[in-house]
DNA sequence: GTACCCATGTAAAGTGTTACATGATTAC
DNA sequence: GTAATCATGTAACACTTTACATGGGTAC
């Protein structure tokens, strides 16, 4: 599965700082919150641990891109909000508008373990492919159900139109992976 | 898009050595000729650099996992060819039978650029899913070729069940990539 | 003879995960 | 009161990429 000129890579270009600014441009929001957007929101498409962000969010703030405004909750709770600054926002849309030329891999282990199995009759692809189509399954209805529940008034869709597009692709993406699963289940 | 119980997880549990020890039970192979399977073979689904591969391979030798033999190309030309040991062999089985419970995140850049852009009528987004529709349109044309050059021969899919599997999911999703996107390319 | 591929390795730096650490708040 | 969640941070380690480095073989 040749890359077209091999020219697949990811990483080593911190795409989190990106996309950090791109959840604070959304609203500003303290580290933990941005943590918690990593699991739910863009968790199919990026993960980072807060181990991740809050050194990350330093740096940022010391190269101007964003601000933070300490805040008290309850008695003591001590908060950081932060905010896009002007030059944060500038360097958020110009990677937006950057193109993106380059092909990800997905990494999935399942899928290679069978490539490592030769033989279509061994035993160990059906059990295999049950697994898989009970996670990814379980997976699409989680998905729909965000999207029934998050979309439920239609006029949200115009408002956060790439949020509706990425989950609209994410429900896609398992729909389909769950069909072949099936495909190959029936055999 | 929160996973099931928030248990997307990668790294860190040496997945390359694994897939190494299955390469080379395919048949004894050089470190170059592994790099060359990660770009043609795997690379939809993982990647290594031959930085990464020569240390592991003397790891995985230091185990006693694989050994290596001395050959010589031309006149000189030193070469490592390794191969699996009994013990590798079964670590390589034990892996392939270990059941795969988790969702990888499938990290694309294109896809968390559209997120941050919020109003359907944002005139960036038509380019962008064209520059997408482009690339993928091509990655599917050079996978389905792929196809039809490897298993020519109807025979060979039951010798590489699981390399028939593979490639085929990865033209499935390709397939149904290209689709999403030419379904918000016309609006 | 030169460009391109074969072949192996190390070094440096960046990215990501897991573990360590601490303390406040809320719901039961 | 206690468990779960909110909230922030650092340290150690593992993984990955890019760059540095060297030399042989083949086709033109």
């Amino acid at each position: 599965m040749t890359s077209i000129k091999g020219k697949i890579t990811i990483g080593q270009r911190n795409r989190l700082q990106y996309i950090i600014l791109g959840l604070l441009n959304q609203q500003p929001q303290t580290g933990y919150d941005l943590a918690k957007a990593f699991e739910n929101e863009i968790g199919e498409f990026w993960q980072a641990q807060h181990s991740q962000i809050y050194p990350m969010l330093k740096r940022l703030e010391a190269a101007g891109e964003i601000t933070h405004e300490d805040t008290v909750a309850g008695e003591k709770l001590a908060k950081k909000q932060y905010t896009l600054t002007p030059t944060g926002r500038e360097k958020l849309v110009a990677w937006v508008s950057q193109p993106s030329p380059e092909l990800t891999p997905n990494k999935d282990e399942f899928i290679l373990k069978l490539y490592f199995i030769k033989k279509a009759d061994d035993p160990r692809i059906q059990p295999m492919l049950r697994e898989q189509y009970q996670l990814h399954q379980a997976q699409l209805q989680h998905l729909q159900q965000r999207r029934e529940t998050v979309f439920a008034d239609r006029a949200t869709i115009d408002q956060a139109y790439g949020h509706y597009l990425i989950l609209d692709h994410a429900i896609e993406r398992e729909t389909h992976y769950v069909e072949w699963l099936a495909q190959y289940l029936k055999k």
